[in-house]
DNA sequence: TTTTAGCACTCAAACAACACAAGTGCTAAG
DNA sequence: CTTAGCACTTGTGTTGTTTGAGTGCTAAAA
């Protein structure tokens, strides 16, 4: 348990450190704090402070820094969100306020907001029907060779790619497979279609197609694509800033992790309610040891969940960083009741 | 004008410096060469090749190592390509073996082999046509409010975008749109439709659609970036590996140069025949006055000329690099050609 | 019992002094 | 024209010193 002026010393080490980044010391907390007391006295709460392993020393004569657990604690009890500034209520409302034709837009037009009042990265992730059902397949020729499919899910998930065909498939073939496709897999989740890709639809189109193994690949590969949640990743270049002593190899490492979509949805993992923050090594990925992760949901109502999330060093202002993500959250849900508004009626 | 000795020299400064990055001196050449001459001897020539402005000292008693001038004399007079590592010949064979439905999968691989073999990053361009038509447009109601968008040029090329239209919009007048910009439009020259795009057709348009500038936009944007020469780029992360000093500005303004489809055509520049070789500040950009970069076209007979690039430092060992491009570019010209003689049968 | 002044101690950081190695230019002799 | 020899320059690495910020502990004061 903390005294009421442990908890406010914890609060100013916090403070002081991710402001400046410097350790901090008891002569220069005594000076700052509210209360009346001695250098003498700070350090004896300090050393209680740190007996508890809220706080530690860089080398044995060095002033404090938080350790993980003390980031914990502040970020649970003492760290009030900064409201915002109005300097960043206006960068919000100007970047957002444009007209968007589709939803994707908005979404990656707001990661780069979000890493640009934070200067750090962002990630979003568009709001998700629990699980999203096939809705629609197509087959788009485009020229002599070359045809488009499409893949559309009942959340308004739309997949494409075009890839060449010999021109011996004629139109009817490709017509009958995608006969065949909307007839047995439309309706499905998407888990459920890949189990049936697997299982007796290839036989099936076989019928239609001499060898329909390039398409069953460019299907199924469109299907995954369908399926993987699609993060956009906003300010990535910011992760260089604070490249400690430029170790090249966990940069690479931290880079490969944010671009492999799969990975980075391990590390968000499950969109928790309101706002979730994880600290350093409460991550399981090493390459983010010195990392926070601050993720938080937006509710769309009926139209889902989404998720946005900022990832910055572990020395972040942890007060200013809240305001803007709770902020950030409301004004998208906001936009995006309004776009749903405008298209669903 | 070189003597036969000091161009000997000058090849194994470039040579060693290149390897190593360690500036060469006079007695380690002495050794090194195959001639029998004091190192006493090879200083007097480095001061003449230093005279010439073809090396250099990094400070008053250091070894040398090649100016601009002097890589530019190397790649220009004296470098042969090495043959390639039956190593390399191995991975690009298997990296290129495989089965491909569409270029830009060739392509885009490519930059990714292209970036293993040098450990560099890499550009690659796909052949292209002088100037592509338009070939077809569509557009393919996707859903109650859903409409894809897909332009398609002669060359193959093929871009595509969804968006949402308000609900108020039929199918007959997406059609007729449709057929409005087949008639009108297709067969011109990108830069011509993009041109009659601001005259005469926002009037007739607005004959079937009551606001016309949605529809306008999207098409707009299809269109440029189908006009855009698209770059695949590998091996992004190895810059890291040269970021000497850990100087994130310009590791920063490198990035965001890469990224700009339009800035990174810009520095590629026209295609040469051919192998091209520019050093350092040979270029303008600022953002790469410690990088050189090798260019190449390749050539597909009647389906056009591509291209490919690697950046990498200055101090690259030119000969392997230039023996590493020299023989991809065959590599992937004989891969298309199967491709399209596959395709075109 | 809590607070405080005082003091001895620790350590990182900055700086100076120094030796070393690699390399150069120059001179004079071969 | 080549070379041996030598004085000179400079980056690098080592070592020792100083300084300043900060700590823990003790004993006195509140």
């Amino acid at each position: 348990m903390l005294s009421e002026r442990q908890m406010m010393i914890l609060r100013a080490v916090v403070r002081d450190f991710t402001n400046t980044g410097v350790p901090v010391g008891s002569k220069a907390l005594a000076k700052q704090l509210p209360i009346h007391v001695s250098s003498a006295t700070i350090r004896n709460e300090m050393a209680a402070l740190e007996e508890q392993g809220l706080i530690k020393k860089t080398h044995s004569s060095s002033g404090r820094i938080p350790s993980v657990e003390g980031y914990r604690y502040y970020v649970d009890h003492l760290v009030k969100p900064d409201p915002l500034r109005p300097n960043d209520i206006d960068v919000i409302q100007s970047s957002l306020g444009g007209d968007f034709h589709k939803i994707d837009e908005i979404i990656s037009q707001s990661a780069t907001i979000l890493s640009n009042l934070t200067s750090y990265t962002a990630f979003t992730l568009k709001p998700e029907l629990k699980d999203s059902r096939l809705s629609g397949f197509r087959l788009v020729p485009l020229g002599k060779r070359q045809v488009m499919a499409i893949l559309v899910t009942d959340s308004g998930d739309v997949e494409n790619q075009t890839f060449d065909v010999s021109e011996s498939v004629t139109g009817d073939q490709l017509e009958a497979v995608v006969r065949l496709i909307n007839d047995q897999l439309v309706g499905l989740t998407l888990p459920e279609v890949v189990q049936k890709l697997q299982a007796d639809i290839p036989m099936k189109i076989a019928n239609y197609l001499q060898s329909p193994e390039g398409f069953l690949d460019i299907f199924g590969d469109v299907l995954t694509r369908a399926a993987q949640e699609r993060f956009y990743v906003g300010g990535r270049l910011n992760l260089l800033n604070f490249s400690q002593d430029s170790d090249v190899d966990s940069l690479k490492s931290l880079y490969s992790l944010i671009d492999k979509t799969d990975d980075i949805a391990n590390v968000l993992g499950q969109p928790r309610d309101n706002i979730s923050v994880q600290i350093g090594n409460e991550m399981t990925n090493d390459a983010l040891r010195n990392f926070s992760l601050i993720t938080a949901t937006y509710d769309v109502n009926q139209h889902g969940k989404g998720m946005i999330a900022i990832l910055g060093p572990t020395r972040m202002p942890y007060s200013r960083m809240l305001g803007i993500v709770g902020a950030f959250r409301e004004e998208l849900a906001k936009k995006l009741l309004d776009y749903y508004r405008f298209y669903d009626e």
